[in-house]
DNA sequence: GTTGGTGCAAAATCTTTGCATCTGG
DNA sequence: CCAGATGCAAAGATTTTGCACCAAC
């Protein structure tokens, strides 16, 4: 998993004349661990100083804007003030969608994509060719409607 | 139009238990005056000025929170480091989809929804209720694409 | 007259940038 | 070795807050 990753930041950062570095490896490594933890920027540097002591913040902002720039992250926005950051799943061709509790705050995630019939619908009406999406659900989850 | 929205927002200030104020009365006019233009709070301030001259920059940000929570206008996150705001369309059940332009950076809308089924899928696997939702489609436009 | 609202300036946050130093290839 | 990457601190930008004054009701 680890040997895997390493190799797959290797080739995105290579095709793209980036060199592989301590700092690159850590952020990574830090998303890797905690996939479905939606972490902030702070919360990843936080993490990440733990096996890299002399992380400093400027890089994990760099790092993540390139790693975004790369396909291999993606930003989040919870409404909180905060930048957040998930790896991309290389099998997704769109955006999971996010489901936002009202209640509790908790975020889940919805692995279907289903907008294929809006898409096109909006390809017909608005001739507008639709890549990707963003989409958050806000609602009450399951513990909290119990 | 004016009068009608000038009491619609009185009707809700005091629900809320708040004063019709000028400030807030000009902000109000602004976002009707430009409802397809997803204004920024800095835009919106420069705006107001020009009826309102002694309107503070805090008084905005004040104002349009205000103005979110008891449900009037809707902030829009269109990526840009921006906070944006628009009119709730009293009509509009769930809020309308944003298309936008990678390549011209264009914002337009979408105001059909449909979204019933997919929000009825995610009740029945992920017993989340859907209550609202926040949607961007990014892709390309009519005008670019030609 | 009270209570809440406003303007201004200062403070707090998050993010970006400049630059000397370090490091991967 | 050299171009690119990093750490630190300073600067930028946006948003929030404290407080004296003002204005709805």
């Amino acid at each position: 998993m680890d040997k895997l990753n390493d190799s797959y930041l290797k080739e995105c950062l290579q095709n793209s004349g980036c060199k592989i570095t301590g700092p690159r490896k850590a952020v990574l490594q830090i998303l890797e661990k905690y996939p479905d933890n939606h972490l902030s920027i702070d919360e990843i540097y936080e993490a990440v100083k733990k096996s890299y002591p002399k992380m400093g913040l400027a890089t994990v902002y760099r790092t993540l804007a390139l790693l975004e720039n790369i396909g291999i992250v993606c930003k989040l926005d919870l409404d909180d003030g905060f930048s957040r950051y998930e790896l991309y799943n290389p099998n997704e061709t769109h955006r999971h969608h996010h489901l936002i509790c009202s209640s509790c705050g908790s975020v889940s995630e919805v692995e279907e994509d289903l907008l294929d019939t809006l898409e096109k619908q909006i390809l017909q009406k608005n001739k507008f060719l639709v890549k990707d999406h963003r989409v958050k659900f806000y609602g009450i989850c399951e513990k909290c409607r119990a």
